[in-house]
DNA sequence: TATAACAATGTTATAATATAACAAATAATA
DNA sequence: TATTATTTGTTATATTATAACATTGTTATA
């Protein structure tokens, strides 16, 4: 799961290793705020990080939060097809591996017969916490 | 399809009306400059409206564009889950009304046994235009 | 080693998306 | 009518994201 991590610049390295300190999703100004000690100043060098680690699948975007967690399931490096569920009370995001429900995405066809091979999904509910 | 639309107040009906005369969907500050020539000249009356008509089913975000879609899938009013298809080359966007998919995801538990009655699907790809 | 080509970084400014806060008008109810 | 709640109007500001361009670093090869 880190074995690309060679691989990423200076600034790539730095932004995903706090992302992979948070149990949570980190919105782009948060991780901004906690990178300027370590010299990144600036959104484009957090938004240019940010895209770059997205494109290659050690990080997701949660949409619905415009937040960014690390990647827990080394499939998605390959497939740009993610799942996550979200506590609606207390924002906790989990991201979904399960093999059986990226076959049948994978493989659902719309009216026309058209398949998908990227999709992100966001379930929305109350963690056993919260409930 | 549109019977709820009685109820709604002025500046939902404006800000619906012109969502549903789009094919496609339409972005907040987009649908304030169409509405201006109708008295809503400031982003929270559109806010207001967008948000009101998400909540009430007549219209869906779809949160990887931040724009806005006239619903299309009589449903919806009560699930608060939604499907669709985007080409990610001329952005056409699908709302996808299968009830075999919303059974499946209604029904599909995470490892805890966890089940989620709301949910937001984005499937991408290239619609049959420009494939 | 030079030097060209390219990639990554730094920097300033600004665009695009969204909400807070409060005042005024309107509608619903008693 | 008086009371209450909802909707609207308005100003200002917060939050999220990108454009544009200068600088630095790295790699390739002449
Ligand atoms: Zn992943
Ligand atoms: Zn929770
Ligand atoms: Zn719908
Ligand atoms: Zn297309």
């Amino acid at each position: 799961m880190t074995q690309k991590k060679e691989y990423l610049s200076k600034n790539q390295k730095i932004v995903l290793d706090i992302i992979e300190k948070s149990a949570q999703p980190m919105k782009a100004y948060s991780i901004l705020f906690n990178v300027q000690k370590k010299g990144l100043k600036a959104p484009p060098q957090v938004y240019r990080a940010l895209d770059k680690l997205v494109e290659i699948g050690k990080i997701h975007k949660i949409e619905s939060r415009n937040a960014f967690i690390a990647c827990r399931n080394s499939a998605c490096t390959i497939t740009n097809a993610t799942a996550f569920s979200i506590c609606e009370s207390c924002e906790d995001v989990k991201e979904i591996s399960s093999s059986k429900l990226s076959k049948y995405l994978s493989n659902f066809q719309d009216k026309e017969g058209m398949k998908f091979n990227k999709y992100n999904l966001e379930f929305f509910g109350l963690c056993k916490k919260c409930k």
